[in-house]
DNA sequence: AGTGTATCCTGCAGGC
DNA sequence: TGCCTGCAGGATACAC
């Protein structure tokens, strides 16, 4: 679900709340999340103090003051919610997974559904390693129409599944990688060696572009997604494509169809977005 | 290298 | 109302 906007969002709300925060008692309601022993994990944060909070492609990221990492993948459902104290029956999260307990009182909860988003804790070395496998981040100053373009070259695959790819480049999901799609005018199954040079060129801006508008926006909620605050997103209504089958494409009025590859729906319009 | 398939989970919408 | 199927912002592992 969260994708880059969505992280984002999260990250940018966390900070009021958790920044300076010192964990106290972590309580791991679902031992499945997290990717070592319960037992170690608790031990390990108890008395680390979070200094920063920030993202990686789709990770939030909580910096403690050791150096060592918490890193949160949302997966589909995930969110994390930050109390100033135990919250009452009707605001409790409904799939709690992880709580950490603060010191002055103070929770923040990783709630998912239905659990495929991680919680790690890693050593400053071990998260720089998992760092170092991820691809650039699309809104870098750094990042540019030609490392855009030089990483297409290479690759057969279609250029849907090459945007989903975090060790090509780190943040895009199926929503914003078919959006950008769209304004970019190319079809999802395009090859990526493909994508000219012009096209990849309207695909840097359009990434850019989306995932930067979907900030400003808060990111997208389809269903589950709900930021720090537990606030829906509202890009939502803005998608051209993603998720709008059969209705008119917002620029031609032809129907946007949706197709199937890499397990995964791809919406497209065939008139906006021809195969080449 | 690529693609198709299955897996991990839960919940919701739509069809009958 | 109830049952069934298909679908979902992700990631990975496998066989071919």
């Amino acid at each position: 679900m969260p994708e880059l906007p969505e992280a984002e969002t999260i990250a940018r709300g966390l900070r009021r709340a958790v920044v300076g925060q010192v964990v106290g008692r972590v309580d791991v309601l679902r031992p499945d999340v997290l990717r070592q022993g319960a037992r170690h994990f608790r031990t390990s944060l108890r008395g680390r103090r979070i200094d920063r909070v920030g993202r990686r492609g789709k990770n939030v990221v909580l910096d403690l003051d050791d150096r060592s990492v918490i890193a949160v993948n949302l997966g589909m459902t995930g969110r994390l919610l930050p109390f100033s104290r135990s919250p009452r029956r009707a605001a409790r999260p409904t799939h709690p997974a992880v709580r950490f307990r603060f010191e002055d009182g103070g929770l923040l909860v990783f709630d998912d559904t239905r659990r495929f988003g991680t919680v790690e804790h890693l050593s400053a070395e071990g998260w720089a390693e998992r760092s170092a496998r991820m691809g650039p981040e699309p809104l870098a100053p750094g990042f540019g129409a030609r490392q855009l373009l030089s990483g297409l070259r290479a690759s057969r695959t279609p250029i849907r599944s090459w945007l989903l790819d975090q060790r090509r480049l780190a943040g895009v999901g199926n929503i914003y990688a078919n959006e950008a799609l769209f304004l970019a005018g190319v079809h999802p199954q395009t090859r990526a060696c493909d994508v000219g040079t012009a096209a990849a060129g309207r695909l840097h801006r359009s990434i850019r572009r989306v995932l930067r508008e979907a900030i400003e926006a808060g990111g997208t909620t389809i269903r589950d997604y709900r930021d720090a605050g537990g606030e829906e997103g509202r890009y939502a209504r803005r998608l051209h494509v993603y998720g709008r089958a059969g209705q008119p494409c917002v620029r031609c009025r032809s129907p946007i169809r949706r197709v199937v590859f890499g397990n995964r729906s791809a919406f497209h319009c065939p008139r906006c977005q021809p195969r080449s």
